[in-house]
DNA sequence: TTCATTTATTGAACTTGTTCAATGTTTTGA
DNA sequence: TCAAAACATTGAACAAGTTCAATAAATGAA
């Protein structure tokens, strides 16, 4: 199924049916069962991955064992670690699938063979890693000013679907405080 | 002075005298007095800026009128606020002097020519882009995951020039805590 | 130089969020 | 279908971080 993804590409750049085709062509599909992961700590990021059916979740899992979601990631989202990616570096992440998913990986070669026959594609990414990129500032700064209440009534009006398929375990890995807190914050939300 | 200009892309990328020079050319000199704004709240950014000279913070004002630092900018470093000079849509923030400074400006319009006349300046900003998320990643895992003490402890091994210019009220606004905190976590550090 | 402003520190009371342990519910896999 | 595992809730004690007010030191502008 890479009508998604052609889909998702259409609505950054416009392509003409042959670069699209050359394009979607260097992707693999892969099916990936619940719980099953695609990077775990350690390992070298070799993909970069758009969801077509499912849902993942990235985490961090720090020294004392509890995990902070960086995104959660479903149909119609691209997935990576782009740190180890980029770098080829050892990665700090681990990406497992949360529902029985399908992606479409493209490897860093593929990739790269990509910007140097297809320039366009070298827009494609500068304008999806600018708009990530402008998500991830917009998230730094309500980390930084807004209190977990507010985080958590703001991710449920900015991700109702996700809010219906994660429990509040993963929920409140994202917002970064401990599931029990979450669980106080709701009581108090919902006695209003 | 874009020599230093010259030497930042050159490290990203490479290009011919030629194409430099075309780039170079697009950016125009200013001068910002300390304590002077490049932009306010509710004005769109209508710039992308390279600092050549001094200090500048890009910071958030919240409900409560408290500030959160998004980043420091010094000499060698981009800045702009990349939401609202992309979108063109009213900023959310303000970007100060901290010092007597001195950026060359790049109107949106000029860029975007830069983006059809130069192919490489799109990989330039590609890669850049990605540099500068990969960085907000890797802070955002250290906001959720550490404490403040090991957040202000890894500040200042990663940025000991900034430590040395910043006052401890601009670093507590980085780091998202309260000055008067900060100051317990130094005394905390200083009795070891 | 001097006076005002900003910066840094401190303590006490307070709020936000964590930790731990217990309990009940739901989901899942064999 | 049934036992195990994961999930959600709660309370009590605790830790992390804020707020406010007071004081002293450093900086800056006239």
């Amino acid at each position: 199924m890479t009508e998604l993804l052609i889909q998702n590409i259409l609505n950054h750049i416009t392509l003409s049916k042959k670069e699209i085709d050359s394009f979607c062509n260097l992707f693999d599909q892969k099916e990936v069962q619940k719980k099953h992961f695609l990077l775990r700590e350690g390992q070298i990021c070799k993909f970069e991955g758009f969801v077509t059916k499912g849902l993942f979740r990235v985490y961090n899992i720090d020294n004392n064992g509890f995990e902070q979601v960086l995104y959660f990631a479903q149909e119609n989202w691209w997935i990576t670690d782009i740190d180890s990616f980029t770098n080829e570096t050892p990665s700090q992440l681990y990406i497992q699938a949360l529902e029985e998913s399908e992606v479409l990986l493209i490897s860093k070669k593929d990739k790269e063979l990509a910007y140097d026959n297809i320039p366009k594609i070298e827009k494609l990414f500068r304008v999806m890693t600018q708009k990530t990129h402008i998500s991830l500032q917009r998230r730094m700064i309500d980390n930084l000013s807004k209190t977990a209440d507010q985080r958590y009534i703001d991710f449920i009006e900015k991700y109702p679907n996700l809010f219906q398929r994660l429990t509040n375990v993963q929920i409140a890995a994202y917002l970064g405080i401990s599931h029990e807190f979450l669980s106080k914050i709701r009581r108090k939300i919902a006695s209003k």
